[in-house]
DNA sequence: CTAACTTCTTGATTTATGTCAAGCCAACAG
DNA sequence: CTGTTGGCTTGACATAAATCAAGAAGTTAG
């Protein structure tokens, strides 16, 4: 099986038996380094589950650009609220390196609680992590120095320190780009 | 129909109909002033719709206490992703005034979906806009300034800033008392 | 290979916000 | 009534982090 399976199956809860029922519902999709997956202003008519690489997902606050998150690989790649409500993006996706994806349209998507019986309740669980992932981000900001963020983040996710750009990274995190390779050189010694 | 069936019908969705079929899963609860709905360390075993008054969300980090939420009416009083795994609660609610609940245990939450065929879907809908709500918190304290906070925050919820202490909210919003009393008596000239 | 970019670092300076401290006022208890 | 307490404000000062600026190092394009 492939690891863009395992991802999927690994993240939703869902036996092999029940992927099995709805795997055709998944398109693979490739973009290039550079390249959009969601524009903002566009309807999301597409949810993507990332298999490689990486996605950043980005949108513009007082004019300046505020990265929101990367997606790597099991993570989704959309505008939940705007995908489940049937509205316009707020938010950019795109490719910081090439990247592999499986993409299920909104029709199909609707479409898997026909197959899986308990599919509502798999997915509403995910959200559930998802929103919990959040709640955490919310009282780092909070609780937290920068310096504090910048650790509980370098250890939940240290591979990525290697491959974006740490700006990007910074914005993320909420302080700027200066900051963070200060307290990244202050770390190393 | 009382003012909590109206809160309960709106923000979960549900029909007139939907609702009798399981309003007698939820209890009424009253708590006073100053005691607690949940507290950090107990296992999750009820999830509160508040009626009336409010309710404090806060927890400790580094030994200090950090305001998460206040949950007015119509938002819900459960720490979501202890309750729907399991595990015990990282965080207390305390009431700020009396505080009316209606109150379901995990028994009967689990019970709904007999009872209202699309109830997983309207659940997720619920938690999706809850998302929502932590998403735009989130790019709140990446991009926003604390009196930016402060304005985006007091649109949303006049209200609150004459029902609770100024300190609660100011760390809740991320920034010290004093900070938030600045900005106040600045926006007042 | 060289030029043009981008990314990252490092130093100097500024600024927003935190911390500490004092005092005011309203609520409340004795 | 009076003392105590908690909530709020205000001023003085400290500090984390932003901004500005320059340069180093790595990457890409011609």
């Amino acid at each position: 099986m492939s690891d863009i399976k395992k991802h999927i199956i690994e993240a939703l809860g869902l036996t092999k038996r029940e992927f099995q029922e709805i795997k055709d519902f998944f398109q693979p999709k490739e973009i290039k380094k550079g390249d959009y997956f969601l524009k903002e202003g566009q309807y999301v008519r597409q949810m993507g589950f990332v298999e490689k690489g990486i996605l950043r997902e980005f949108l513009y606050v007082n004019e300046k650009e505020v990265t929101k998150w990367f997606s790597t690989s099991g993570y989704i790649a959309v505008d939940l609220s705007a995908f489940l409500f049937d509205q316009k993006s707020k938010v950019n996706y795109q490719a910081i390196t090439d990247v592999e994806l499986l993409v299920i349209s909104k029709e199909n998507y609707n479409r898997i609680s026909t197959r899986v019986q308990r599919w509502d309740k798999l997915d509403k669980m995910f959200l559930a992590k998802c929103f919990s992932v959040l709640e955490s981000r919310v009282v780092s900001h909070l609780a937290l120095s920068a310096e504090e963020r910048y650790n509980q983040f370098f250890n939940l996710n240290p591979r990525l320190f290697n491959e974006a750009p740490l700006n990007q990274i910074a914005s993320m995190l909420g302080m700027s780009a200066e900051t963070l390779s200060r307290i990244r050189n202050k770390q190393s010694n």
